[in-house]
DNA sequence: TTAAATTTTTAGTTAAGTCTAAAAATTTAT
DNA sequence: ATAAATTTTTAGACTTAACTAAAAATTTAA
């Protein structure tokens, strides 16, 4: 169908279009660690084969093709990293890279099946939510604990950040995803805050704060 | 590591190695449906890695570093193929391309929890020997069922085609590993066979006799 | 509003892996 | 033993996806 590198560069379209009308060339060239020349070039193929619109010096936006391809890849992802966690008992900052290799199968049978297999899951462990088979997900209502008012309780629903380096911040202080988070205090200087993190005292910096996705409790 | 391409030819020189000192470069264009001259650019790159030695006009084997590699890849293929039927609920004639593809995702870590999720098995659906994680497999003894003598029991524990139509034709008549299989005549003219397969009666020809390997009973 | 800085594109290369056509080596058959 | 057939290799071309360097367009700032 695409080739791997196709895929991947509709998939960073996809994740750096949230809001923006078009995702700049250079953007889609840092996410994916390649050169403009590079991504100018994808950026004409995928405009030939209607999976994205090309706009020369302004950008690029996918086409309902390549959106609808996107999500596929998503689900795959997703999906792959769910199985990885729950059946072969890998940690949650262990999965992305495999994930990233399994999400280019080729077998809409092998993933409605896998999907089956582990019970039509909502989330992924990250909290990202996985499209189902006709490509609907469910959207949060989440915002970043940096927002959430002083003394309400929160659950953490999702983090904006999968990195090894973070994940493996949050495992260190047991934070996980369902963990209650009450943020008791916050310095004006800095905007730290000071959190009841599943009963345990801790305190974390703006930059963590903006990372950790939350809904609101009660 | 290596690219997909390289660990295909490695896969194809091993399975044509059997009994064989060196194998054809036309060999293995048939086996991979290229051209010959394909397969000369191919041995040379292995060749210049250390994975093959490669004699011009001759014909290619692999090297202990290549022989390693291609054990590698048949025990991922074979893990994925048991965990497509056992797990995903596949038929043994759907997973040989979805395995194709699985067999070249890379990490150590993956396969080797795949094979303790699977409870570390020795035979995939296919009744083929899983490598372990030291590439170390069983050796069966088993005969091709043409060469077995009348009345004596058998029991089916390999075939030597994984095509659709083959693996569909033995769940036709209901043939499947374990089987319990006697031949009862055998004709002269085109060695074609009566059977007693699992108590029920059968006739085969002998280009499907020579493709079911047995084990003698008792 | 023009100059400087930045972004993006174009043009030309490179590498992997494939192909065709032709040449060379090997094997088979007369 | 030599001619014919077959197998294999070489040479040159193509495709995909990357790169560098330079040119062009756009944005920012004086």
């Amino acid at each position: 169908m695409h080739s791997v590198s196709e895929e991947n560069y509709i998939k960073a379209i996809y994740h750096l279009q949230k809001g923006k009308d078009l995702v700049a060339t250079n953007d889609i060239a840092a996410r994916m660690d390649t050169k403009a020349s590079s991504v100018t070039d994808m950026l004409k193929k995928l405009a030939d084969k209607n999976l994205a619109q090309y706009v020369p010096y302004k950008g690029s936006r996918l086409t309902e093709d390549g959106f609808k391809c996107a999500i596929q890849i998503i689900r795959k992802h997703r999906l792959w990293e769910l199985f990885l966690v729950e059946k072969l008992n890998f940690n949650w900052d262990e999965v992305h890279e495999i994930a990233e290799q399994l999400e280019h199968i080729q077998s809409q049978k092998l993933i409605n099946q896998l999907d089956a297999y582990l019970g039509f899951p909502k989330h992924d462990p990250h909290g990202d939510p996985i499209p189902d088979s006709n490509g609907v997900m469910e959207h949060l209502e989440q915002i970043p604990l940096s927002q959430l008012a002083l003394n309400k309780n929160s659950r953490l629903t999702g983090i904006r950040d999968s990195s090894t380096e973070f994940l493996q911040y949050l495992d260190k202080h047991h934070i996980k995803l369902g963990s209650v988070l009450k943020v008791v205090d916050r310095e004006v200087f800095d905007l730290s805050c000071s959190l009841m993190a599943d009963d345990k005292e801790l305190h974390i910096s703006k930059q963590i704060a903006d990372k950790l996705l939350v809904k609101t409790e009660g």
